[in-house]
DNA sequence: TTAACATATTCTTATATTGGAATATATAAT
DNA sequence: ATTATATATTCCAATATAAGAATATGTTAA
């Protein structure tokens, strides 16, 4: 079996750095393609298929305009990610939780070098 | 090039529905592999396989008691998801960003159904 | 109609998974 | 020491990427 498909979840969409990218240079206004090849500094394939599997899941909808096509954020798609990661907020809330997350991540990284 | 590795950050790391579901049954409690073997009802590989991913990004660590290993999460290591969400929280607040969004799903869906 | 522009799709290659089975390692109990 | 228990690792197959290059599709303008 190969991995969850990219186009799954929000999750799994989100996973891509230069998707995560892509939504907060589009987040709350319309953009054509063009542009955003412009603003990302990427190739226009490489945008167009990052924009399709945003399409895909939801997080990114499109509209024609003339010749453009003019994409924008859909951020409710997004709620189920906030929805879940809020339920351990808790346990990073107090700074004693702080220490021992920081801790935590000093050993595993000193497992992760071995 | 292939896709983001599992192990490159949280983002990736939870993006597995399975992952998702064993950080939920781990937290706030420290459980041995084997009690989460029953209590997800896999088998104990895909336990220990799935750990080693949460391990290596540092959402959990793991700590030696007799033969057992007993397993906890760093719920601080979800925090970057956490922030990285929010931002967008405000684009779907009102009421009106809800309809757009119920709107531009059904559109994606019947989009992807063709 | 043809040319220019805007965007999407196809093909290829390299790579990292997931699950399953089998096996290895480590620790405790007898 | 040997056995039982707990956990990790290795090997396998199938699969889904992401990037790049090339090309196809669609739309406006001349």
């Amino acid at each position: 079996m190969a991995r969850t498909r990219t186009t799954f979840d929000p999750f799994n969409a989100i996973a891509e750095p230069k998707r995560r990218a892509l939504i907060e240079t589009l987040a709350g206004r319309e953009l054509a393609v063009n542009q955003i090849v412009e603003l990302m500094g990427w190739k226009q394939p490489m945008v167009s298929k990052h924009l399709g599997v945003l399409k895909q899941v939801g997080i990114v909808s499109e509209r024609k305009q003339g010749r453009y096509r003019v994409y924008r954020v859909n951020a409710g798609q997004l709620k189920p990610v906030q929805e879940w990661v809020v339920q351990f907020e808790q346990y990073w809330r107090n700074s004693l939780d702080h220490l021992e997350d920081y801790l935590n991540a000093i050993q595993s990284n000193e497992v992760k070098d071995e």
